[in-house]
DNA sequence: TATTGTTATACTCTATAACTATA
DNA sequence: TATAGTTATAGAGTATAACAATA
């Protein structure tokens, strides 16, 4: 923990970045192929996953959206038959979410698929720079929650 | 470069895929505190800037949006005073769109307050740690480009 | 009164289909 | 006829403000 920002440290700011971006917009177009659902979708999907049964404001902190939005975000996805929505019994108010077997599935097969792309092209890194990445992966994740 | 995938590939990738989409989700909102212009702005100013003067067809392209959707998004910047709308001199159906000075500072100032972001967050990570980011930012790059 | 969730309303981003102007 | 761009229309995602139900 350095008590000064170094100019180095900027540098690096910048270009991981752009590189962090724009890979986040390649990965986004893969999955949009062939697939009907949406990344807000799917995140909400990957949360309740995660964390299983949430309450919709929960829900909504994890995925950093207001209630009104998640409750039409919901509304979608049972509709489509991917979660499932039941009163509290203890909490009139709250109202739990939770995945379908459908949408464990689904889950499945999506990050096979994208997951198939990556490492396809992880093929063409040599071993060093894999390696380089395996590390890299649980410090973006830190940055990230930070 | 391995002549078969090995178990070991797969998991770097969906490692990766997870971090990498999430933090630019967190990226992306930081960007939205204080600012009035979205990210599909953003990028177009971007992609602009990067090639200089487009046709709206083209601008499309770069974006992988359809045409429809990027005159929306010019009539926008261009309220906004951040891109001209020129007809071709020698193809009248063709329009030409160029950034103004106001948005190539725009960009700037941008660019500037999202590095210092992440820059802040590096702070906490140890040397060694900004050592493998650092390279890692090139071969996420090139990941993306393959 | 305070909390949880929904409804009402509005704006951006995206798409497809239909249209206009130019080549 | 073919191409470039716009307009018309529709749906998803987001927000804030107002409301209903429950604690």
């Amino acid at each position: 923990m350095p008590p000064t920002q170094t100019n180095a440290d900027l540098a690096v700011a910048g270009e991981l970045r752009l590189a962090v971006m724009r890979l986040a917009r390649r990965l986004r177009r893969e999955r949009s192929s062939g697939d009907d659902l949406s990344l807000t979708q799917l995140g909400t999907l990957s949360t309740l996953e995660l964390h299983g049964q949430l309450t919709l404001k929960e829900l909504a902190a994890h995925e950093r959206v207001q209630p009104p939005s998640m409750t039409k975000t919901v509304a979608h996805l049972e509709e489509k038959g991917l979660v499932t929505r039941t009163a509290d019994p203890t909490d009139g108010r709250q109202v739990l979410i939770a995945l379908t077997q459908a949408a464990t599935l689904l889950l499945k097969e999506d990050r096979k698929r994208r997951d198939a792309w990556l490492a396809q092209r992880l093929r063409h890194l040599s071993s060093d720079e894999i390696d380089i990445l395996r590390a890299a992966a649980p410090i973006l994740e830190r940055l990230r929650q930070q």
